[in-house]
RNA sequence: GACCUGGUAGCUCAGUGGUAGAGCAUCUGACUUUUAAUCAGAGGGUCGCGGGUUCGAUCCCCGCCCGGGUCACCA
């Protein structure tokens, strides 16, 4: 027998005589006057003195995460999931049904605890035990408590083990839910409402992504998962809804890496009668009151940089970038000229080993040469603006530069965290940037927008000036986290099937 | 998709072309304020899967499966 099996057995075995006992192995319920990590912080403080004239009782709860055993005196060590305390056992303190079945207790277990708190000699707060009551059992042996669970593969497969013995993983996903409450308190007091739209949508619009495809069977109808909401949201501005925004998940059907999940989470608002600009300056407020709520600061630890969420943030025209960057590089003075010159710009793209495609134009090839070049050192937040028109079909051109939108990526720690232009509202326009781009899907680019009539129809009623953006909130977490992989801040990261 | 790297006991990890190791966990015994409790003893392995080379493979070679990283693509 396996060491596996044997551990397994005998926890089957405990739980046998725990029935044998006449205790119910599974109870209902089980009623608690304070959560573990209730009792930790009310009680944290006080000294060994105060508590012995104070006798404080409780009847608590938890997983039990550690069993040092005396024979007649034993601690348990409780977890609510948060906080831990220490339970004193004492074979005469408790009625004698209870210490047997204290003694069918496994690591792991779940119960229920009623006792007085206390310090013990070596001043820890201590719950004094007078009753134990079994709740649950734990058939399959835990990971160990001292080097927890390391086993990437294991934490991400088998998140409740994470979570149960690595108080690290809880702390995470804590943050991510403190990031999405202040981001829905500090929207709606700006007077924006939340509201929910299609994740199956007929045409997937709204971003350059390749989509991932289903079918609803009683209508016969092809659909996909959505990689954006943009454009639903947009058509509820057309209705008169100013100010929308939405917390949902996105999914596109592209590479997995540190930074990139199948399906992701994206806080994407719209702002009438606001542009671009308006959105840089609320994005610099917004941010560092979302660190403040979640994690107590805007300064955060990211990796091995230091890095300063308050306002305000570095600003950097894209193509001024570029071209600074591939002087730099080449050590030739390129000028942002060069890069709005497809053929100028293709050279200096060939000289830089920069993949150009035939369909590529100017802006495409400005676009690349910034990523190769320029993404991975933007760590302190930077607002990157101006974008080409060539790789911005929903952005509103510059009034006088058709070539640039009013476009901005936001870089935070080397990635892109936000982007947000202000709106294309004329339809004559947006019909033919559509159409661009369904040149671009003829010449094989997967990724290239489709049509989408209704939405031009919706522009045709008329789109107020509006601007829009998009924060994706996996890689927020990531950076108020200090996690270097999507798959950390992510309950349950997609992974192949195991046979 | 390409390249690099890993998979050994429930967990964390050593290790070798010749019967597979440790700590924790488990089991037995001792112990009524310990805390990685301690002490004495015991059990526990298809060394990811399948082929090949070899007298003999966990180790060398090939293929596959599942992770991690870098790149490509993207947010």
């Amino acid at each position: 027998m396996s060491s596996q099996e044997e551990q397994v057995q005998q926890r089957a075995a405990n739980l046998d005589a725990i029935i044998r006992h006449g205790v119910a192995p599974y109870p209902s319920r089980f009623e608690r006057q304070h959560t573990v990590s209730e009792l930790v912080a009310t009680h944290q403080e006080k000294s060994h003195d105060a508590l012995e004239s104070e006798q404080p009782r409780t009847v608590t709860g938890g997983r039990i995460l550690a069993i040092r055993s005396f024979g007649k005196a034993n601690f348990l060590v409780l977890s609510d999931g948060r906080s831990k305390l220490q339970v004193y056992v004492r074979q005469d303190a408790l009625p004698p049904l209870d210490f047997q079945i204290f003694e069918l207790l496994d690591f792991g277990d779940w119960v229920g605890v009623e006792g007085r708190l206390f310090r013990t000699r070596t001043n820890e707060l201590t719950i004094w035990a007078g009753r134990l009551h079994f709740l649950a059992k734990c058939l399959l042996p835990l990971p160990e408590k001292w080097h927890g669970l390391t086993d990437v593969e294991t934490r991400y497969r088998q998140r409740y083990l994470d979570l149960a013995v690595n108080p690290e993983a809880r702390r995470v996903f804590e943050v991510r839910s403190r990031v999405v409450s202040a981001i829905r308190e500090l929207m709606t007091a700006r007077g924006f409402l939340e509201v929910e739209t299609p994740m199956m949508q007929p045409i997937a619009g709204g971003a350059l992504a390749r989509p991932f495809r289903t079918h609803h069977n009683a209508l016969d109808m092809d659909l996909y998962l959505r990689v954006a909401p943009e454009l639903y949201l947009k058509r509820l501005v057309v209705g008169g809804m100013e100010r929308v925004f939405e917390i949902n998940r996105n999914f596109r059907n592209e590479g997995i890496s540190t930074q990139h999940n199948p399906e992701f989470t994206m806080m994407e608002f719209y702002q009438a009668y606001a542009d671009y600009r308006d959105l840089m300056t609320m994005t610099e407020e917004l941010l560092p009151a979302v660190a403040h709520r979640a994690i107590g600061t805007d300064q955060i630890t990211f990796g091995d940089h230091q890095l300063s969420l308050a306002a305000p943030y570095a600003r950097l025209s894209l193509r001024q970038a570029a071209s600074a960057a591939a002087s730099d590089r080449l050590n030739q003075a390129i000028t942002e000229a060069d890069l709005r010159d497809r053929d100028r710009a293709a050279a200096v793209a060939g000289r830089l080993g920069i993949d150009v495609r035939p369909g590529h134009g100017a802006g495409k090839i400005a676009t690349g040469i910034f990523e190769a070049l320029c993404e991975d050192g933007l760590r302190q937040p930077t607002f990157v603006y101006d974008f080409p028109t060539e790789v911005s079909p929903l952005s509103k051109q510059k009034a006088d530069d058709p070539d640039t939108v009013e476009r901005f990526e936001l870089y935070i720690g080397g990635f892109e965290v936000a982007n947000a232009f202000s709106e294309l509202n004329d339809p004559l326009e947006q019909r033919r940037r559509f159409e661009a781009q369904l040149d671009d899907r003829a010449s094989g680019d997967l990724e290239a927008h489709e049509m989408d009539e209704d939405y031009i129809r919706a522009l045709e009623y008329g789109l107020p000036p509006t601007a829009g953006e998009g924060v994706g909130i996996d890689r927020l977490v990531m950076l108020l986290t200090n996690c270097p992989s999507i798959r950390d801040v992510i309950l349950f990261p997609l992974l192949r099937k195991r046979d």
